[in-house]
DNA sequence: AAGCGAATGAGAACCATTCTCATTCCAAAT
DNA sequence: ATTTGGAATGAGAATGGTTCTCATTCGCTT
């Protein structure tokens, strides 16, 4: 399993082979989203890091950790950014979204079912003459505590 | 294969049996998602239907739509949101999503995949204790035009 | 120690979306 | 036909997440 120091090295290496510096609030953002179990908004994090990060400079962080592909934003429901560190860094998975508390959490889907599911989009891909680079599934449904 | 009559038969019993009246403007979105083949922002439908709803209208239009499930709303990678045709009236789909020119396009998985699709997303959740109750595919890749 | 591009922080600006409210429409009852 | 009350409409203001501006500060590199 990889270790926190090995997602900031990584990070830090993604970031200085762009030429943009490893700073103290890029590295902070970085931290909190490891230590996250789903996609976190910009205003979880400025939570998260307790008012070490003004808005205008945790959005800016947010900007420049997606564009040299440290993190990934996918919009939630209402259209709120939500982070996640990128796939290369964290592994594969999916997300699964309560329709009840609305919580979203990540979910590493088993080696033996990720295969097939991969499979299917590839297979998808060549039916309708579409070259397929990744996928995404997304589950919804009703977790263990709102159950 | 569904007529456009059943559809805004459908989408009209579907909104009186919610109280709420199947108006011209209602009509005219119904129509023009209908005949989309992916989903669409509220400025697309503003142009589509050639000014005829003013933005404030048009929201208002969107979201009573959206409450009565007549539509879905999703937002694109920017977090615009986005709407389609519910699937209880469009059938189960899933989307792709081209990375150079950044269309989104339907794509009805073919039956027996879409078989194993569901079962994975049944089988996962049980092994995490989630109780499933739908899912959604999405393909990143490149289109045969951009290709 | 100096120079210089990058990063920061405060605040203004943006813009998709929602809200307000006065007006108009529609359906049902008279 | 007419009235009536709730629903829908449209214009414009307000909201709120996000981005931009710009003056200041930081941290490499020489």
């Amino acid at each position: 399993m990889r270790q926190r120091n090995d997602t900031l090295t990584a990070a830090r290496n993604r970031l200085e082979s762009k030429q943009a510096r490893f700073t103290p609030a890029r590295r902070l953002v970085i931290e909190t989203l490891d230590g996250s179990s789903g996609p976190q908004s910009a205003a979880d994090l400025a939570v998260a890091v307790a008012g070490a990060i003004p808005m205008s400079s945790l959005y800016r962080t947010l900007s420049v950790l997606e564009e040299t592909e440290v993190i990934e934003r996918f919009p939630d429901q209402a259209g709120i950014a939500r982070y996640e560190l990128a796939e290369w860094l964290t592994g594969h998975h999916h997300h699964m979204t309560c329709i009840e508390c609305g919580a979203t959490s990540d979910v590493a889907v088993p080696g033996d079912l990720e295969a097939t599911v991969a499979d299917i989009a590839s297979e998808v891909g060549r039916r309708f003459d579409f070259t397929v680079t990744g996928h995404r599934l997304d589950l919804q449904g009703v977790c263990s505590q709102c159950r």
